[in-house]
DNA sequence: CTTAATCCGACCTGCTCACTAGGATATATT
DNA sequence: AATATATCCTAGTGAGCAGGTCGGATTAAG
C-alpha cells in the first residue's frame, strides 16, 4: 500500500479535529476526554500531543494541572492540514532525495535521473491537497449540533489485510 | 515521513524504465544487466519482475533461457506510473478504509468520520497524478543519445536520516 | 492535601521490509 | 551432448521500526 499515513498522523488529526470542535468551549479539553471520545490510548495520545506543542510555532497551547488540558493556538480556519501532518509525520517525501524544502544535492546522480520527476510530481500533488484544506473544512458546517459525535475511523491497525494480493 | 514509497515501488519503476528505454531494441533485455546498470541486486529484482509479468494484464513479458529477458508488454505510451505502482505497492490507500475501488463499509462510523474526506482527497490526488504519467513521460523526448546512463537514485535504505526532528 | 491533569523518558514486542540462499527449469550456442 | 545463460520458485532471516505500555515527576484547582 503507497501513500501509507501511519497512526500518528491518523490519530493527531483526528486529536486535532476534536480540539478544533471544542475551540469556542470556554475550558481547555483535557487528553482523558479525547482519548475517550475517540478511543485511543491517553498514554499514546500524550506522546503525539507533545510534538503538536513542541513543533514552531505550536499546534497547540496547553494549561496543566487539575481542569487543565489543551486549546488549538490557533482558530481552526488558521490551521492546515499540512501543518498538522508536517509536524506528526515529518517532511512530505515519496523518498528521500525527493523530499520537501532543501532539495540538496543528496543524489550524486540527480541529474541522470529520471524517477525524481515521478516521485516530486506526487510529492507536489499531496502537499497541495493538504495545504488546501484547513481544521475548519472537516470541521464542516453542520457542526452546532452533535457535539459528542465521536470523529471515529477504522484503523490500519485494527484490520488484517489479506496477504497483499497484487491489486 | 508520510507517503513513503517502499523500494518495491522504486525499483520497479526504475526497472521498468530502463524497459522502457530499450523497448525498440531487438533482444529482450535481461535481469543481469538491469541490475548491473542500476546498481540493484538481481535476485531482488526477480521478486519484483514477478509481480510485473503475474499482474492481470501483465506489464512485462518474459524470455526464458539463454539471452532471454524482458521486454515491456506494451509500448511505453500505453504504459501509466500508475498501474505499475500499483501492481507493486498495492491499492493507493492513505490508510485502510480510505482504499481505492469498492470503498464497502468498512468502517461503522463512516458517517460521522469527517477525517475520511481529508484522506479520500489525498488519495485522488496521488492517483490522478500517478495516472496522468506514462513511461515515455519519464523516458523523455532526449532520449535517443544516452543509451547507458543508469537511471540511478539515491534509495530510502542507503541513506540514514537525522532522529524524526519535528519537521 | 487530595485529585486531576500535563509532562517525561525508558522499555518492549511483534511485524514488515529488504533482502539472501539455493535450487529447478528452459533455451541458445558450441 | 554439454555448457552457459537465462528465467523461475520457495524459504529463510536480520535489522529496524511502528505502535504502543509503564512508571513516575511536576503543576494547579478545589
Amino acid at each position: 500500500m503507497i501513500l501509507r499515513v501511519s497512526t500518528k498522523g491518523e490519530y493527531g488529526v483526528r486529536l486535532m479535529v476534536d480540539l478544533a470542535r471544542h475551540y469556542y468551549s470556554s475550558r481547555p479539553r483535557s487528553l482523558t476526554d479525547i482519548a475517550q471520545a475517540e478511543q485511543l490510548s491517553l498514554a499514546y495520545l500524550e506522546q503525539l500531543v507533545k510534538l503538536l506543542r513542541e513543533s514552531e510555532p505550536p499546534l497547540v497551547v496547553s494549561t496543566r494541572g487539575a481542569h487543565g488540558g489543551y486549546r488549538l493556538s490557533r482558530p481552526p480556519e488558521e490551521i492546515t492540514m499540512g501543518e498538522i501532518v508536517r509536524v506528526l509525520e515529518g517532511p512530505i517525501a515519496p523518498m528521500i532525495c525527493a523530499t520537501e524544502g532543501e532539495m540538496t544535492q543528496i543524489c550524486s546522480l540527480l541529474d541522470s535521473c529520471k524517477t525524481k520527476f515521478l516521485w516530486a510530481r506526487v510529492r507536489d500533488a499531496v502537499a497541495q491537497t493538504l495545504d488546501s484544506i484547513t481544521l475548519a473544512d472537516l470541521v464542516g458546517a453542520s457542526e452546532q449540533e452533535a457535539q459528542n459525535a465521536p470523529t471515529h475511523f477504522i484503523s490500519i491497525s485494527d484490520i488484517r489485510v489479506a496477504p497483499s494480493s497484487a491489486m
